[in-house]
DNA sequence: CGAATAGTGTCTCTCAGACACTATTAT
DNA sequence: ATAATAGTGTCTGAGAGACACTATTCG
């Protein structure tokens, strides 16, 4: 903006610029399993993740924003950046960088969404199957130490078993024993003081998140 | 270019684009520290690390591969991408998104370039501090647990304590015994049934890395 | 009481880290 | 022999995982 000039004299505004997207998935827990927000494609009637074109003077994470309060009504999210996905022939309408995003959210926000467990989406549009892909392996991977880093439980207090079952979808393969769990997740929790009760069994001491435990 | 229209109504090349710039550490061993490349900066005189803009139809690593062509003459690396910069006051000639990426060589490439130690690069422009720290923090991580796995000690074979003590500039915090060191790193090398010559002691054995620990 | 769930004592196995020892070369 | 470096046997402590036991509630 400035007639600024790089060494081959070319001015800023000279270079053709490509078409910058953000695409993101948004993963929640629905009849169990972990599921993808999918969205109808405009052109041919397939099914994609969320996503739209960075407008001018909009920041990443905000386009998330922008599209997941547009196609959900989500609000107040924190989108993690995943990795920029370039090939130039991955979008047939022109040349189209996207930047894919990670987003996990509590099932109840997405009662009247399309949604699809990971394991069985179907074919997506562009390349999405492998972003797609890529979060569940990211969401999986921040799982295995941490308790509930993405808050898919929402905010209220809750149970070592509840918690232990939300892991037990997210990451389907590790077997472990409830005391392995328990004594990897507790020392991360915070104990209310409170139990579960109206339950069958030994009332469950009800825990919180412990806040930065990421 | 096949005059779709996205829900609003707008055709792709409506959007106003940002530019996309790659920026890369470069980083190598110096002087017995770990280093960067720097360039300097064609506006003020104050130092950068080496990129580019994205060409048009050009991959993110290509154009890398072409800005480090450029200005270190280097050929052959495997960038690695790290993390997109898009905060809208990041470069003041306008709107430019930066893809930030990371590459290892060995020091001999770089004979004639700028280096400096990443602990004392001194104030860099644009946002690059951030992603040098970026940068550094994804090579110790790599470093860890895996025997060179960025090739900065090139193709020949090696000594056990030429590895660790590359690991050690690598990441210095990390104490540790040699044994501790050796026990981690020998199952994952080939050994080559040479041994070193015309060094004091007893020769060391000479490994190579075996294809595929990443 | 029995069924069901919560929570813990404890054993074992593995492994990182440390120490100390042995091995092999040059001078 | 002595210095110097390479490489290994072994002890220890921490922690993951498994098993079995105790604890507390409802019906």
């Amino acid at each position: 903006m400035t007639g600024y000039r790089d060494p081959s004299g070319k001015a800023l505004t000279d270079y053709p610029r490509p078409s910058v997207a953000v695409d993101t998935a948004v993963l929640t827990i629905a009849d169990g399993a972990l599921s993808v927000l999918l969205v109808d494609d405009a052109r041919d009637g397939s099914r994609r993740l969320p996503g739209t074109f960075l407008h001018s003077g909009e920041v990443l994470a905000d386009a998330v924003r922008r599209s997941l309060a547009d196609k959900a009504g989500l609000a107040g999210l924190e989108p993690v950046q995943l990795q920029v996905f370039d090939a130039l022939d991955r979008d047939d309408r022109g040349w189209v960088l996207s930047v894919a995003h990670l987003v996990a959210v509590p099932a109840p926000l997405l009662r009247d969404a399309t949604l699809m467990p990971v394991t069985d989406a179907g074919p997506l549009a562009f390349d999405h199957a492998e972003i797609l892909e890529l979060a569940v392996a990211r969401l999986r991977a921040d799982y295995a130490e941490h308790p509930d880093p993405w808050g898919l439980l929402g905010n209220g207090p809750f149970t070592l078993l509840e918690l232990e079952r939300l892991h037990r979808v997210v990451a389907p393969e590790r077997p472990g024993r409830k005391d392995t769990f328990r004594r990897l997740m507790e020392p991360q929790l915070i104990d209310t003081g409170e139990v579960e009760h109206g339950t069958v069994g030994k009332p469950a001491r009800l825990f919180a998140k412990s806040h930065g435990d990421s």
